[in-house]
DNA sequence: GTGTGCATGTAAGGAGTTACATGATTGC
DNA sequence: GCAATCATGTAACTCCTTACATGCACAC
């Protein structure tokens, strides 16, 4: 069994202080949900394939009749994870989304359904940059602040950014379709918004 | 079988102009590779699919001894790419990249190997906002101008736009780094480049 | 007493990758 | 003659998701 991106989340996490696998969940899901979503189906075997290598150890943790295990990374698990951390083979960026899969078929459509579906994902971006600016980001800096622990705040940051970044295009691109509506029912390609 | 952004993506790329297998992958890695890169072993049997549901019609295509099937895009085919191009739900974006997870870590790391890995970063997006306009916009530009099929460019622009404000983005985060460690060894958290 | 949250798991299946397997044609 | 490219597929495997299954604890 390899050691994929996803063993090195749990790792992390372990390490940030999260002990159990739904813990881990809890977490992601308001910190990582936009970068990396998880389930805690993927999470259990992951913690017990992790506890195999010895990268963890499980202690029980159970108040009383209910069950619970906490997880300590062991002294392996560290180094394990810093090597992965220090790896300098970076990959391509790769990015499957399928709002951009219909903008790239949207000639198909006609001009007014073609706005609406840049409306759309504009939406998307502004609905998730509020929520990191609203959410993570102070969860985030809060964090920094109290630990000293940065880069989860920085890639809320990032992230915010980012999406801001991309909202603004795209409310480029649909105020220039909706001016070739008007104006040149025939219009030839426009140049891109912030054409390079 | 569920009728999934895959299939789509297949059937888009044969309205597009491209008609067998083969072709697909050709035309994907040029100008969406990025966005959406795929394999042969996804596409064939994606077509035999296609074809089953009657979304799209084979026909032979052989030149003597050499196979070759041409695909065809039917009247239904049309009409269900249509509809997948008009669904107003927009699902949540979600982006699953190692070096971010990397960056979302990098406290473990000491000072100077957090900046390696930002730079490396940043060099990743460097790369592909090149790649996007040396190879990729060119393409989308012409195809714009020939056709008037001019979205596979917007992607293009947007693409190369976006990676370029994540290096911008992350150039100011490796100097904000550099001027904290030659500075202050003990800086406390200072505040993210473009913080909002 | 009931719903919400805590807590841990398994089963089934879809999506996507790499590796394997085969063979024709074209250009050097 | 040989390499690169054209062309089509299958097998095995990983990764990840949804749905299923179970049960405790606490607050209202």
């Amino acid at each position: 069994m390899k050691t994929s991106p996803s063993s090195f989340f749990i790792l992390g996490m372990l390490q940030f202080g999260a002990t159990s696998g739904y813990a881990i969940k809890k977490a992601t899901d308001v910190s990582m949900r936009y970068f990396w979503p998880t389930s805690l189906a993927q999470i259990y075997p992951e913690l017990h394939r992790l506890e195999e290598q010895g990268l963890v150890v499980r202690h029980d943790d159970s108040h009383g009749a209910r069950t619970r295990a906490s997880y300590e990374v062991t002294e392996k698990g560290r180094e394990t994870l810093l090597s992965w951390l220090a790896e300098t083979d970076e990959e391509q960026f790769r990015f499957r989304d399928e709002g951009v899969l219909r903008l790239y078929f949207a000639d198909a459509l006609a001009p007014d359904d073609q706005i609406q579906l840049v409306r759309r994902l504009r939406n998307r971006c502004a609905e998730t940059k509020s929520e990191l600016r609203e959410n993570v980001i102070p969860l985030g800096d809060a964090l920094a602040e109290m630990t000293g622990t940065r880069f989860p705040g920085t890639i809320a940051h990032f992230g915010a950014d980012v999406f801001a970044f991309a909202e603004e295009w795209l409310a480029n691109l649909e105020q220039e379709l909706e001016e070739g509506e008007q104006s040149e029912p025939n219009a030839e390609a426009a140049p891109d918004p912030e054409a390079s």
